[in-house]
DNA sequence: CTTTTGGTTTTGCTATTAACGAACCAAACT
DNA sequence: AGTTTGGTTCGTTAATAGCAAAACCAAAAG
């Protein structure tokens, strides 16, 4: 009776950290949740000379419709990679990449390994009073793995961006 | 003529370089390509003890069908996050993360940085002849903190793996 | 104030994907 | 040989994603 509880409960907490473990790595999978038009609409933006281009050029270079455009650049434009301004006298738009933004999304990106580092220790602690042990020590690995890299990558962020005050 | 000649022949460079890039980001978004169950069933082996499972077990814990588990299964062996082996005399085999390859795949996942690295430069050495060199300052500190970090991190990876062989 | 321009929003279609059921198969047991 | 066990393979189906057509809208131009 007590052991059937037992069992149960365990049961409920495995089910909830399968959860959580499960929608990271799905998560993960999707990540930057870019379509295959938005990547090259990106690619032509970053690649066009002038840097910038009106909504009509971006419909004929890449020959989708308008709702399919304005849908990638309204997407672009939320991640912040892509931004636009106007000429005075002329209505139109032009788009551009944000190189700016460019950067400190890849930034971020590389936190990700922050995340992971926490469930992989949450992992191990889940296991702890397993009886084995030799399985655990591979999983201490990854979590050994993942705080040098973590740790070793806020340094390396950091050096940058201190770099980057100092030659401005 | 010669001056349309030489700006459709830009644009079928650029077509190139557009499908190129936007190839790549769809690429990274989609990554390992895991589906939502693969995820969960990774997550159940690493937290379940004994930390191995048999086909039955996982087709009831997660509650789904055979040629659902077998498909997932199928996905993660090719990745080498799962392997199996048998006790002798017990048809079933026994499924678990295999914690070494999981540690490789993560680490093969730090080097993305390093294609990225390589697009950046091709865009910029792309962009040299425009006359829009402040757009371009932006795309040579993407570059610059690719190189920074693919140099950094590969530096890490390397001494993290010294680090191993030392200690084991 | 009506028309045009430069887009956006809504709606619908199509292709892809995730998961399933059923049939199938090889190995082991009877 | 026939049956059971432990899966795999092969269509199907349901959900989702990506794109487009058409209707819409605000601002500027006529």
């Amino acid at each position: 009776m007590e052991k059937v509880n037992n069992a149960t409960e365990k049961e409920a907490l495995i089910r909830e950290q399968v959860e959580k473990i499960g929608v990271f790595l799905e998560q993960q999978a999707k990540a930057s949740a870019i379509t295959p038009l938005a990547g090259r609409l990106f690619a032509f933006l970053i690649l066009s000379d002038p840097p910038y281009q009106n909504f009509y050029d971006i419909t004929e270079f890449l020959q989708a419709s308008k709702s399919s455009i304005s849908t990638a650049l309204k997407a672009l434009e939320q991640s912040g990679l892509v931004d636009y301004f106007t000429f005075s006298g002329d209505r139109k738009r032009y788009f551009r990449v944000n190189t700016k933004k460019w950067l400190e999304v890849e930034q971020m990106r590389l936190q990700q390994a922050t995340i992971a580092l926490g469930l992989a220790q949450d992992i191990l602690e889940f296991r702890k009073d397993s009886k084995h042990q030799d399985f655990n020590e591979g999983v201490e690995k990854v979590v050994e793995f993942y705080e040098y890299i973590t740790l070793g990558m806020q340094d390396l962020l950091e050096k940058w961006k201190s770099e980057q005050k100092s030659t401005k």
